[in-house]
RNA sequence: GGGCUUGUAGCUCAGCCGGCUAGAGCGCACGCCUGAUAAGCGUGAGGUCGGUGGUUCGAGUCCACCCAGGCCCA
């Protein structure tokens, strides 16, 4: 019959039918009228003489809608000048923002980290400090590179290199734009009309500043190192432009004479026996490797006996077709250490070593190792300190270090090398085999690890002052000091070129005649004017001659002509140096200080931006860029697994935020302990969302309830407020303290649920419920109404600031719609944090309403039991029995007549314990209570809805109690 | 395989130096209200504290191993 509602008037609705809420002198029985009716008995409206909540605040947030609107508002007042022109002059905190890479449409990953940045940020804003953000973009790299390739359809080598690099800094900065446009988008305050960009040219120029200073204190140097080589290009290979295809290749044993056998195992006809693809790769080996943990064994085959892996003697002998012969000895990998072969055709020493890489897939666990050809040879090779032999030049030839194989071509001298192999009595087995081997992604051609000349930067050179570095510094989680203590202890040097085009160039010259590096004072305070005027795109536009500084003679031989290096540095050389080009930069970035408070990221920034800015601080400065670190985990689904697409859970935040907005995400932020990993899945966030609406609606409903509230006029002092004014009291100010306490700790869970939990339990269930009666009932400016106001009124005022730095969009909104006095700020984001006040914090007092809100669960229950037996409906129906020993009879009196009050009930009755009957409710946890219920006497009072005896007794006011009467009256 | 790390109700979290019948809120179920109403209130049901062993008078808490995740390496 119900077909919809109006509020306030009378409204046709279809079939004839009207619906009457709250009309004029309408009595609410007839809800329902024919429209025909005339007949209609009026009675006095009660409700009218209320006060009844108001607010145009609306009950549901509607956020995709109201965001923007704010973010515009924000905009037009300059909000991040607004705080920090407020706080200026307040000591620092410097949050140093690590560089997102400027590629792609942000992730909830980038929601995570910029939300919790944000949340700390305003947070430290609101306490006290001076706290500017400045965003920043990690702009160079290969990811940027090769996107520039392919969406703009280049050809790489087509193009001009200056041309190109422009290109790529279009493509990057287009990302920042539609970055910054999303960041700004989740609420996140900062300048974001000046933000840094890895590629601006006084970044670049600092960024070779503190290459040149590393230079100059002789931590970096020029080594070997084996990358991606395709021959036909003539050029090295990023990981990311390797192929894997099928390609048909040699498969041969090969036998390594044991020379000194250190007493473990005999020399005499012994052989450790290696499996390769690429028997051209032998000419540069120097070790054999063996896994410390696999079993070994020594099998005698025919005159010889033949070291192999235990767990691979049945398919060595399969494939070699040799006959099984009696196992002399057997050892760990790790007993063999160190023990010395010959390589097959050179005179040269193969040592064995170990290497966890070894496995049991295929060959014999004996890994041929030639560190110039292998990324996992190189890395043993350093370990033992084994040297790089590099014979094949970029074409692809061995050069003169390739001795008889000199001149050919690595993969046409392969058949050489088996028949050098053949002849030296080395080879025993020789085979073809197909499998999946990299391929150059431009020319399809196989390509090959080749160790080229690299610049790296010596970890060894300032470990030990990293590691102290590490321990003055506050891990956040602690567990973060033990994780990066680990990876620089453990790590090789950096290797710092590119051999790329789109970064920072290594700014090196070499002289012509000699070949002498030449980096010092004077060519870096050089380039650095020339990068600052014109970008590092100086050093690729220009020739040599035209980027040295005037007069320069190589200080070897004393030539004059020059060429430059052409490796650009690796992109965490960019954001490593960002604490100085950034923090460092006064006359660009006046409000930033060096070393920065704090670095926030994920946890797999240890190895990352953590450890490069780390390495250039402490190798330039000496000391750690940072004061803490922060670190979040990631981002997973409800079931604890990654994000990816093929697993179908992946969450967009963009499309969250046009659903229920970005408040919601703000709000799962704080709600998840970042210390770990992060779920996320649409039943968390719709979780999230109806926490959003406790909190907002609690927050309306006290907003209803001060319209007519003027705190300079009508504030209650604390001694004039009733005692459950003060417990409420008590309780806000243990809120915020609980709030500040985790904001200082980076808790933000705890935020979260302290203010979730109030907000339900201490307002929604129990305080406000309560004062219901006073706030709608009494005089509207009698002073219990006003001293409840004042509750209500100061919870807002806290409430909203110690939310404003989570739902920042929302605090915002409330705080246009709350009383506020003369001179307070435009926006809540330029308010203070409200303080604990200790005169609130009465421990007596929250000992005694602690007993007494139990009692009221005792009572509660009590009641639901009538209810059930349908003894009453509302609670108003009923009067509450309370059997209670002397204790308890005491302490409850001190409530007084309130007790009706405090339990929503239209009567109170106190009774000995002794007398309580069978149908009482007593439970074990408030012992000496027992509670009953009955159906309340008297009538209902047509105002306050109470069962009241004396209803009818006021002539005037026939249908209300005398409270309410007096109240009527005085209007 | 290595370094670091996570695992308490369906969900988000508490649970201090080992002493509880393991808590909260949400969600769910049931009920009430219709003067916070696409709201509000109440009650209730949910847990072998990832698993297995061990130490202890006593373990969610300590130890070992295992399982399942995560980040970074290999």
């Amino acid at each position: 019959m119900l077909l919809g509602w109006y509020r306030g008037k009378i409204r046709p609705l279809r079939g004839g039918f009207f619906i009457v809420r709250n009309g004029p002198g309408v009595d609410f029985s007839n809800i329902l009228l024919k429209s025909k009716d005339r007949g209609v008995v009026y009675k006095m409206d009660y409700g009218k003489t209320l006060n009844l909540p108001k607010t145009d605040f609306p009950m549901r947030g509607n956020l995709p809608q109201r965001e923007p609107e704010i973010m515009q508002f924000w905009d037009e007042i300059d909000i991040y000048h607004k705080v920090q022109q407020k706080n200026s002059g307040r000591p620092k905190f410097i949050l140093h923002d690590g560089p997102p890479y400027a590629n792609g449409h942000i992730h909830l990953g980038h929601t995570l980290n910029k939300v919790l940045k944000d949340i700390v940020v305003k947070f430290h804003s609101m306490t006290g400090y001076d706290a500017p953000y400045v965003p920043g973009w990690d702009t160079h790299g290969l990811p940027i590179e090769q996107q520039a390739i392919k969406n703009m359809g280049i050809n790489r080598h087509a193009i001009d290199i200056v041309e190109f690099r422009n290109k790529c800094k279009d493509y990057a900065l287009q990302f920042v734009d539609i970055q910054r446009e999303e960041f700004k988008r989740l609420g996140v305050r900062g300048d974001w009309g000046h933000p840094y960009f890895t590629l601006m040219p006084h970044f670049e120029a600092r960024q070779i500043g503190v290459f040149g200073e590393m230079a100059k204190r002789g931590y970096i140097y020029k080594g070997l190192k084996p990358v991606y080589w395709c021959a036909t290009c003539e050029t090295a290979l990023a990981e990311a432009e390797v192929e894997y295809a099928d390609k048909k290749s040699p498969s041969i044993f090969v036998k390594f004479p044991v020379r000194d056998g250190k007493g473990v195992i005999p020399e005499q006809n012994t052989y450790a026996v290696i499996w390769t693809t690429t028997p051209w790769t032998l000419v540069a080996n120097v070790a054999v490797t063996l896994h410390p943990d696999f079993d070994y064994i020594l099998m005698q085959c025919g005159n010889e006996k033949y070291l192999i892996a235990r767990e691979l003697k049945d398919s060595f002998l399969r494939e070699t077709g040799l006959e099984e012969g009696s196992i002399l000895q057997s050892f760990k990998g790790v007993d063999l250490e160190r023990i010395v072969c010959g390589h097959p055709f050179i005179d040269r020493d193969s040592l064995v070593i170990l290497g966890d890489h070894v496995t049991l897939d295929a060959g014999t666990g004996c890994v041929h190792t030639a560190p110039g050809h292998g990324h996992e040879d190189y890395l043993v090779g350093l370990k033992y300190d084994l040297p790089i032999l590099s014979p094949v030049d970029g074409r692809g030839r061995f050069t003169s270090e390739g001795g008889r194989f000199a001149g050919q071509l690595y993969h046409e001298a392969n058949g050489n090398i088996l028949e050098t192999l053949r002849e030296t009595g080395t080879l025993i087995k020789s085979d073809k085999i197909s499998h999946q081997y990299p391929h150059c992604w431009r020319c399809k051609q196989p390509v090959f690890f080749r160790a080229t000349e690299q610049w790296f930067a010596s970890i060894e050179g300032f470990r030990q002052a990293a590691l102290g570095a590490i321990d003055d510094v506050r891990w956040i989680p602690a567990w973060g000091r033990d994780r990066i203590h680990n990876m620089v202890a453990n790590r090789g040097d950096w290797c710092v070129s590119r051999q790329r085009t789109w970064g920072v160039p290594i700014p090196i010259f070499y002289c012509r005649a000699c070949g002498k590096e030449i980096i010092n004072d004077l060519t870096i305070s050089h380039l650095q004017k020339l990068f600052r005027e014109h970008g590092s795109d100086v050093w690729f536009a220009r020739e040599a001659a035209d980027l040295v500084p005037g007069g320069l003679a190589c200080p070897e031989c004393g030539a004059r002509e020059f060429t430059k290096e052409t490796d650009i540095m690796d992109v965490w050389f960019d954001s490593g140096s960002s604490h100085l080009a950034v923090l460092d930069e006064p006359e660009i970035w006046p409000d930033l200080t060096w070393p920065a408070d704090l670095y926030l990221e994920g946890s797999d920034q240890h190895r990352g931006w953590f450890n490069s800015s780390l390495n250039t601080a402490v190798a330039v400065t000496g000391r750690a860029p940072y004061r803490a670190v922060l670190t979040h985990g990631f981002v997973v689904d409800e079931n604890g697994r990654k994000m990816s697409k093929s697993l179908g859970n992946v969450v967009d935040p963009l499309k969250v935020i046009k659903q229920m907005g970005a408040d919601i995400l703000r709000l799962w932020v704080s709600s998840a302990d970042y210390r770990g990993d992060l779920a996320v899945s649409q039943n968390i966030l719709k979780q999230l969302t109806e926490s959003y609406r406790k909190i907002r609606n609690t927050c309306r409903f006290m907003l209803g309830n001060i319209y007519d509230f003027d705190p300079a006029k009508d504030s209650v002092p604390s001694e004039k407020m009733p005692e459950i004014d003060r417990w409420a009291m008590l309780r806000l100010h243990r809120l915020i303290e609980k709030v500040l306490a985790a904001y200082r700790n980076y808790e933000f869970h705890t935020v979260y649920h302290a203010i979730h939990n109030f907000c339900t339990v201490d307002m929604s269930a129990q305080y406000l419920d309560i004062i219901k009666d006073r706030l709608y009932c009494e005089k509207a400016d009698s002073a219990v109404r006003r001293s409840a106001q004042t509750v209500m009124y100061e919870s807002l005022q806290a409430l909203v600031r110690l939310l404003a730095p989570v739902l920042t969009f929302t605090t915002e909104e409330i705080w246009r719609y709350l009383p506020k006095g003369e001179g307070a700020p435009e926006s809540v984001q330029l308010n203070d944090m409200p303080e604990p006040d200790d005169r609130y914090i009465d421990a007596a007092l929250e000992e005694k309403w602690g007993r007494f809100m139990k009692i009221r669960g005792v009572v509660n229950r009590a009641l639901e039991k009538a209810r059930q037996e349908k003894v009453i409906g509302n609670s108003l129906e009923a009067r509450v029995h309370l059997y209670v020993d002397e204790n308890l009879s005491e302490f409850l009196n001190t409530f007084g007549e309130e007790l009706s009050v405090l339990f929503i009930v239209s009567g109170v009755t106190m009774h000995q314990l002794a007398e309580k009957t069978v149908d009482t409710l007593a439970v074990e946890d408030v012992p000496g209570l027992a509670v009953g219920v009955s159906r309340a006497a008297g009538t209902k009072c047509a105002r306050c809805w109470m069962y009241h005896e004396e209803v009818g007794r006021n002539e005037q006011h026939p249908e209300i109690c005398p409270r309410c009467a007096s109240v009527v009256e005085a209007l």
